[in-house]
RNA sequence: UGGGGCGUGGCCAAGUGGUAAGGCAGCGGCUUUUGGUGCCGCCAUUCGCAGGUUCGAAUCCUGCCGCCCCAG
């Protein structure tokens, strides 16, 4: 393609004079974004947001928001000669992501970071600075589209399937997609990739950031054991008829519809957790057929599809990122698979298309076992 | 201490003279802006121990050790 191709942020022209905030984490995307808007010819401000602090040991390891990670990107600030803000928001996140984060595995669930931080620090927060500083927008780097229909802005899949982020973003809220521009949602990660190479950004090369930000070395469940002590708790490992199998060094490392880490030998096929019970410190592990579920119930239902479905809407939905929608029906509360899904784990979301378009989503609250529902 | 059975990698388990299946677990990698799943690869020079027979034994013989069951 050809890479001077002005973007569409679909604000009103001309861009001169128009300021636009860009959320800089300090990757390639994000990067990407600011030197297409500065190329577009608005007035572009760079913001990142310091959420932890691992120090320098971390230096280089795929994460964002760091140490590093931000002087990443107050380099490609200074390249583009944009002006630059480096925001102090541990706090917020640690009580907004990370406690959200421990509190949910305490709670035998299972949570997704990603979307408490979309939902509070950066749509929340930052979107809040985006607009006391007079921007008329705020764009990010997320691989999602945002299309103007006939009753407002609508949240799309990426083009890209292998790179569409909407599942971190169901939360979003009408007012906020208001205002937040994806200049990505349209690219293939690898025209990105040439934007930056383009724009001779030194994050071209950068590898893509993976896992959770604020846990580099991955061991999240020592973190949770660390801030909720009760999840490191041992307990019985106990199968579907309640023989006890074995022991657990606590409730912090597993999730619904988890093979590995089980530690339980001598079966003829692989044990699956299928149920936590915190109270009682149990892990409920069966076999694979145990763990379809038919109907999952939500909560903080988002919705910007239109009007709330008051019964059986024909829809599509997710229970995590990388899945291809299954076929659902959602009555505003719960949403009933066509066919079971497995690996339904409380805490996750579940998102809700209509073709391409996100309708919205909610929080997984309970599940109803397929397995449980034929034996009846 | 009469009768019977068994002892193969962490667990389960094939293999009864020809040079150690498979599953589970575990480990490593790939995939992935959550947790997972999935896929690929690795994982007993050795078969309770000690002798013996044989060209050759985990497989046959002898002894010992350790489990389990039955025993009015």
């Amino acid at each position: 393609m050809t890479a001077s191709a002005a973007i569409d942020l679909q604000l009103p022209v001309p861009a001169a004079g128009q300021r636009v905030v860009v959320a800089m984490s300090g990757g390639v995307d994000s990067s990407v974004v600011a030197a297409l808007v500065k190329e577009a010819g608005y007035e572009t401000i760079g913001i990142t947001l310091q959420l932890y602090d691992h120090g320098a040991a971390v230096a280089g390891s795929r994460t964002c928001c760091a140490g590093s990670d931000i002087r990443d990107a107050r380099r490609v600030a200074d390249r583009l000669g944009i002006p630059h803000y480096v925001l102090n928001y541990e706090s917020a996140f640690r009580d907004s992501v990370i406690d959200d984060f421990a509190d949910s595995y305490a709670r035998g669930e299972t949570p997704i970071p990603c979307v408490r931080c979309n939902q509070t620090v950066k749509f929340r927060d930052l979107l809040g600075v985006a607009k006391d500083l007079g921007g008329a927008a705020l764009a990010t780097g997320h691989y999602v589209r945002r299309e103007v229909g006939p009753s407002g802005a609508e949240l799309h899949r990426a083009v890209d399937p292998a790179r569409d982020q909407s599942y971190f973003l169901f939360a979003t809220t009408a007012t906020q997609l208001d205002y937040l521009r994806f200049p990505l949602g349209g690219m293939e990660k690898a025209v990105v990739r040439d934007h930056a190479r383009r724009f001779d950004l030194g994050v071209a090369n950068k590898p893509d950031s993976q896992d959770i930000c604020f846990v580099p070395t991955g061991d999240y469940a020592g973190l949770v054991k660390r801030l909720r002590p009760e999840t490191a708790e041992p307990g019985d490992i106990v199968d579907l008829r309640g023989h006890v199998l074995g022991r657990h060094n606590g409730l912090a490392q597993f999730t619904v519809g988890q093979r590995k880490g089980i530690d339980v030998g001598g079966q003829s096929a692989p044990l699956y957790v299928v149920r936590l019970e915190p109270d009682a410190r149990r892990l409920i592990v069966g076999p694979r057929e145990a763990l379809g579920v038919d109907a999952v119930a939500l909560n903080e239902v988002n919705w910007i599809g239109g009007d709330l479905p008051a019964a059986g809407l024909q829809v599509t939905a997710k229970i995590r990122s990388m899945a291809k929608p299954a076929a659902a029906t959602f009555d505003g509360d719960t949403l009933e698979f066509a066919k079971p899904e497995y690996g339904v784990a409380p805490g996750q979301a579940a998102v809700i298309y209509y073709g391409d378009r996100v309708l919205g989503g909610g929080w997984i609250a309970t599940t109803r076992s397929a397995a449980e529902r034929l034996a009846a």
